[in-house]
Formats: C-alpha cells, structure tokens, sequence
DNA sequence: CTGAAAGCGCTTACAG
DNA sequence: CTGAAAGCGCTTACAG
C-alpha cells in the first residue's frame, strides 16, 4: 500500500502539503494541488483510517448499544441508524446488551477503547446511573434512544430521542372508552424500562381524565418473557362479573403473551375481549384477528438519534434536546 | 489518559516490558510483572486500541454487511452475528447495501479502510463478482451469508453459510403432495438472489420427483415488493379448472403479497387454497390462517458464519467450508 | 504559499 | 531476562 510519503515524494512536495491537500486544511495552489492528486491517482494512495485517527481527535464512527436486539422494534431502530449513519459517512459499531446491565457496561467500555465519536443507547432494563456518570467522565457524546431518562433527575440533562407515550396511550384510551370499555387489563411488562413506565403512567392518567378506575386486578406488571405473561394474565381474564373486557398490552412480547391467554380462556377477539398493543405484529392487517396497534416510528427514532448525535459531536455544548415523535394509531377489527 | 510511558516510569522498567507484560509475549520475571501490574493500577492505564491497531495486523473487528436490513430474518442473522462476536471479544462493524450493489461497494471499501480483520456479507441480489476478487485482492478474509456463490464458480471458493434449501423444498412438497396437492402455485421473487434461486430449484426437482408438472403459470418470478407480488399472484389464482390449489412464497415479503392476492380473490385459507411460505411471520401460531412455514435458523446462521470468519482469520490457508443448516418445518392449518 | 520535524502510543526486531 | 530505539502513517504547530 501506498503511503502519504510515496505521494509527496512523487509530486514533488512534502507530505505537509499532501496532507492538507486531501484534508482541505490550508490554501494550496491549484498548480500544486493538481500534482498532489495526480500521484494519488497514480499510487492509488488511501488515507490510513487508522493512523489518522489516533492523530485527530476523531474516528468518524459511532457507536450504537441497544437492549433487545432480538424485539422486532429495535431491529428497526438499528436499521435506521445505520441508514443514517452510512448517509453522513459515519461507520457504525453494534452492540447488544440482551438487557444485561453488565454486558452492557462491557460494550461500552470496549466502544469507548474504540474511541467511538459519540454513543447512541436504549439501555438496559436494569441498567443504573453509573453507565451515564462514566460515559461523561469521559466526555463523549451521548444520546439516549427509546428508554429514556427522566427530566429533572440526576442524569436528565441528555440528547434523548423517544415516542409520546403519554399521548398514544391516551387515544388508545380514548378509542376504547368510547366504544364502552371501562375495565381495561394494561399488561405493562417490567417498569424498570422507562418507556413501559410511562405507557403505565400514561394509561392511568387517561383512565383518571375518564373517571375510570384501575384497580390492581386491571395491572399485569413485571413480566419480562411471554410464556410469564401468559401464565399472568390467564386469571386476570378468567370469566366473571369483573373481568376486563379489554386487553392492553404494552410490547409485542406482552401482547403475545397475553394473546395466547385470551385464546386459551376461549375468548373470541373482539367479541369477548377488545385487544390493542403497542408495537404489535407485522402484517397484521393479514391475519385475524387483526390487532389494533400503537406503531412506533422506529426507523425514524434512530434516525433521529444519529441526528442529534452528529449535532452534538460538533456542538458539545449546545442545550440539551429531547425529541418525542408520535405513534401512529393503527385501528383494526380488534377494539371492534 | 495515562500512556505506556507513564506506566513504564511508575514501573520503574522499559516500555518493552509493559507490552511484553500486557500481551504475554514473552517471559518476564514474576516480581517484574508484579510491578508492572501495579503501576498499570495506579494510573488506570488502558491500552490504546488504536496505536495497537496501527502497529499489529489487527483491529479485533470484523465487518458485516447484509442485503435487507429490514427483512426480519437478516435482523436475526444481524443479532447471531453480535452475540458471537461479542462472545469472541471482537467489535461489530455493521453495514446495509439495501440491494443496491453500489452501496454494497462502499460499504465493503469502508470497512476494508478501517481495517477489520475479517468480513461476512449477504449479498444484494445485483451484485457481481468484482466485490469478491476486490476482497480477494486485499486477503481478507471472507464468509458469505446467506446469499451463497455457486460451488465450482469462479468465484466458488468462499467460506459460506446458509440453509439447505433443497432440503427444506422437497420435505415441503412432499408434505403438500401427500395432501393431495398437484397445482402448487411457486412464488419465487427476485432469481438473482441465490437462496431463491435454490429454492426455485428445489421445487422443480421436488415436482419432478413425484411426477408432476411445473408450467409457466405455476411460477411467479422476478417480484421484489409485497404490492408487486399481490400483482402478479392475482390473475395466477383466479378461479378456474386449471388454478393452483396450493401457493408456497419463499421469503416473508412474497408471502405477504401473495396472501393479500388470495384473500382479495375470496379464496379462504385452508379451504379453497393451502397455504405455505420461507420465513414466514411472527407469532404465526396465534393468528388466522395459520401459515406452515419453513423456519430458517436465521441467529445460528449468523453464529456459525462468526465461527467461520474467525478461523479463517486463524489459518487464512485451510481449506475452505461451506455450512449448510437445516431449516424447520413449522406444519400448521394453512395446508390442511 | 510550503517544508522540516515533532509526536500520537503503541509493537517488535535487535542487542546484550 | 530486559532495554534502547526504530518505526507504523499520519497531523500539525512552527518557521520561513
């Protein structure tokens, strides 16, 4: 391979020159600069990624650690930040923490020693705030992608990128409640993830806005698989006076957890039971029951992220930014 | 940040040492080490990924790039292929060509300048064999995912992992054949994509085994979206003596094209047309028509294709291994 | 407008 | 068993 001191020596310069010629870092004459690029051509001389790197402060790459990569929501948001990583010439480091906050932590420590421009995280169910004190410590970029933290607290004060929960569940409500649901089952998943707390919240307060009651029979809470969600929420729909005629669940794992409940209880969707989800199920306007769906924009969301994360590598001591972008609302047979 | 310097000085020994010491590569005396350990303490000493990188012939990273990383079943590849290579301490470049064969060539020449130690990639379907004699040039080692390259070609000697496509074909004609099934209607896509083209393949021998017929209008071919599939399929299933009884859609997209055909003609799955596809859909087991599906190990896929890549970093001269991993048939109602 | 030279933080022959 | 020193391929003050 060609070096930046085969260039220089073939057109006639020093490799100072060569160097700014290809970075643009100074004025070169044009009489000039055509020799330099003429011996690059020649050589077929490509700038050493690496050697580069470890001189400027930078490696035009970024890293990206999600919590599931296995959840159909976050593949999605991967493909949109690689989208927009590989649009702005940026490489992409993937890392997945399967919700362990350990490996978590070890991906970023090894993302770091990568020396990554910046960092893009959906973290962990479990993860603490150490995870965010390190990260600045170190001083890098850092936006937070679909669980995010809360405003005000310790380690608000961070580039986040996640959907209006609030406001999903409140038309989800909405739509329910105005086809005469008032016993609505919300199967909320592990609210240790900040973005299931606030579906939670979300529901409560649209419940509240309608003068309806949650009691804890209507809350399937802390499940993490679908066969645990399954196994809690068969008793919670068991036929009775006071059983839900509503099923909310809050993930795709949750709605199929909770779906195959609904089945094995022989309720008829939507006949003996309404049924919406968040995220919800791909084509699913083809099979029935066909499940009305809160759909997350998750390409965009890691678009966005790269987005924020770029702004902030140029900019580091711009305001903070929070984006919030809205669900679409997918209504089907399912809610009736 | 402290430097090998610093700990060298704290040690009291040559920077010589502290790398022999780090990287075990060559005899140092206990009480020495000792020293230099604690100094690489005191200073939290990290070594440099990049410095070390320029001086080995490694980076510890290896390049992915996939075809569609929108298809569910290269985001499990994606995943598998994270899992190993965390599991093998090696850090994940991931790329898209979105079947687009220029994008794959940049994704390849950017990865190629960072240097990673090794690359798996599935192919976009218009892609050439230049991309391969590239990589061969710069010796790097290669595992094609996937989108395989035919054995004997030119370009044949490739690590390779996919499924056993024929395989899985004939096992799911034969389960059609034996309900009955003659006019089995075969969905194929986009033949430039070696895993369709083998499936294609497989079908026709599995036909020819039992003696049946494949005409014309019992192939759709050449289709890349679902609406484009949904086209095509419509007037193929229109009622008639002489339609299909049976439609098999090798990939989830072609399937989910295929299955809005046949439901806009009214035909009722199983009853008036049995229904099979490649991949499939999620969750299939809880929605109506149940789809009987051959299930690609997608996340083993990518492992093994991790496995694969590392040895050949090991022994870039052992004879070249191409895996074939068999699929599961998921028989459900939609065939009967 | 351009060049000579230091230096980034490592690894690795070479020498003893 | 260990050290002095060259060198990987760049970038960037410094100097003219």
């Amino acid at each position: 391979m060609a070096t930046i001191v085969d260039v220089a020596t073939l057109a006639g310069v020093s490799t100072s020159t060569v160097s700014h010629v290809l970075n643009e870092t100074r004025h070169v004459e044009p009489e000039t600069k055509a020799r330099v690029m003429q011996a690059v051509q020649a050589t077929g001389y490509r700038r050493d990624v690496l050697a580069r790197s470890m001189r400027r402060a930078r490696t035009d790459s970024i890293g990206l650690v999600v919590s599931d990569a296995g959840e159909p929501a976050f593949a999605d948001m991967v493909h949109g930040v690689e989208e927009a990583a590989a649009q702005n010439g940026v490489s992409l480091l993937l890392a997945n923490s399967a919700e362990d906050p350990a490996r978590e932590t070890s991906a970023v420590e090894a993302l770091l020693d990568r020396r990554v421009d910046g960092l893009i995280i959906a973290r962990a169910a479990g993860s603490d705030g150490k995870l965010l004190d390190r990260i600045r410590e170190e001083q890098k970029p850092l936006v937070l992608l679909d669980r995010l933290e809360e405003l005000g607290g310790e380690h608000g004060n961070v580039d986040q990128v996640g959907v209006n929960n609030h406001a999903a569940m409140e038309a989800l409500v909405g739509h329910l409640a105005g086809r005469g649901h008032e016993r609505i089952l919300l199967v909320s998943g592990d609210l240790r993830v900040s973005s299931l707390r606030e579906r939670q919240d979300g529901f409560r307060k649209a419940m509240a806005n309608r003068g309806l009651d949650v009691p804890p029979s209507l809350l399937c809470e802390g499940t993490v698989t679908a066969a645990e969600t399954f196994q809690k929420v068969r008793p919670l729909i068991k036929g009775s006076a006071e059983r839900p005629t509503a099923v909310l669940a809050c993930s795709t794992l949750l709605a199929a957890g909770a779906l195959r409940a609904v089945q094995k209880e022989g309720l008829r969707v939507p006949d003996d039971m309404a049924f919406a989800a968040f995220d919800g199920f791909t084509y699913s306007d083809l099979f029935h029951p066909q499940i009305t769906t809160v759909r997350q924009p998750a390409f965009r969301l890691g678009e966005s992220a790269v987005g924020l994360l770029l702004k902030r590598i140029e900019h580091p001591g711009a305001p903070t930014t929070i984006i919030r972008l809205d669900s679409e609302l997918e209504f089907r047979r399912s809610t009736g």
